[in-house]
DNA sequence: CCCTGCGAAATTGTTAACAATTTAATTTGA
DNA sequence: TCAAATTAAATTGTTAACAATTTCGCAGGG
């Protein structure tokens, strides 16, 4: 009963399936998460659990006190967030320079795949979804140019995700990743660095 | 056997020892790490280790894979460096914004003790103690100004740190935060901005 | 000589139980 | 009646043992 599947473990999925509920907002901010609760609802002892929650802990989105456990974190302030925004900017930009010149039609398809996972979430207006595709979609060009800052770029965009998701229309969304994908296909840099740019604020 | 100190936990205690190991450079680049090993050296179990790599991991100075443990990761390339580097800028800069206007006597005590203590660690040659003293002094604008994104920058500044600290001179370390901290003590913004961006390159 | 399987040792992933601490509920006293 | 003190419940921190997986040495065959 250890593998969940390839490669992958308890403690992981655990980790990606809370930061989903984190990210369409199921938990109120500063309200604690037990860590029993989840373990008997994962039907897992609490050390994955443990796990996961000193992962999300790390990325910042929840934050631990010793003694008296994890709570959601409490939310950026303005201004906290539009530093974080630069960062993540800077970061994708970097990475989005290196992908495109090396771009495969494999990463092509892969690519349209997430898009076309991205829109039909936007059109049916479902927040986790929209999130979690729009997460997954730059999560590949990142992953592809450097993975050793994927983690680095995980923890800046769930922050800047929980901030704003809300307030973005869908519509606008689907738009300005269509954008930024039919700029990839046409392989043009700063074409795309714009689009990107439009998209990440 | 429970707590080590003050509102401190093995867990984090092993994270701070290991984390300060791995930037002086005890352990090589792939070399794995083994739980049983550092249980035994810290006299706990594998338990507050696990937890204490796993967090390392998510800073991104450790790489986990599943059933093989965890090693180093490997170094950052100069490009992946040099992002990490204007992230790191950029995150700082906007503390020090914050910072300055709200400055305390207090402040500068805690300031000028912990500049004492980089001057000395620089005098003595000391690698580990340049690294971390560096890293205490500069950690200590950022947590004042934004404790929300401090874990966020302490992950940048160690990749950096694991990068570069056994290039630069001594007494150019030094010299850099002095002027960093009188800019600090003189209240003045912009002078210390670039002081900052003198050091953090 | 190399290399392919097999098996033992080492190592990680998970679990359940115990210890320490915090939180709440209840009692006690003015 | 209200507040402080005490006790009980809930929760986290830690541990040791077990299960699953990987690694390494070694024998056998080409």
């Amino acid at each position: 009963m250890s593998r969940v599947s390839n490669g992958l473990v308890f403690s992981d999925h655990i980790c990606d399936i809370i930061r989903r509920e984190l990210i369409s907002g199921k938990f109120a901010h500063d309200e604690p998460i037990r860590e029993q609760k989840l373990a008997t609802r994962f039907g897992t002892s609490r050390g994955p659990v443990r796990d996961a929650l000193l992962r999300l802990t790390q990325e910042g989105i929840l934050a631990y006190e010793t003694n008296k456990g994890v709570r959601v974190n409490s939310p950026l302030s303005e201004e906290e967030r539009d530093v974080v925004v630069g960062m993540r900017l800077q970061l994708e930009k970097f990475c989005m320079r290196k992908f495109i010149p090396v771009v495969t039609s494999s990463d092509l398809d892969q690519i349209s795949i997430l898009l076309e996972r991205l829109s039909s979430a936007c059109k049916r207006a479902s927040l986790p979804e929209v999130a979690e595709s729009d997460l997954a979609l730059h999560r590949y060009w990142v992953a592809q140019a450097s993975p050793h800052l994927e983690s680095t770029w995980l923890g800046l965009s769930v922050r800047m995700i929980m901030k704003y998701t809300r307030l973005s229309k869908y519509e606008d969304i689907e738009k300005e990743h269509t954008n930024i994908v039919s700029a990839i296909l046409e392989k043009d840099l700063e074409k795309t660095l714009v689009c990107l740019e439009a998209n990440i604020i």
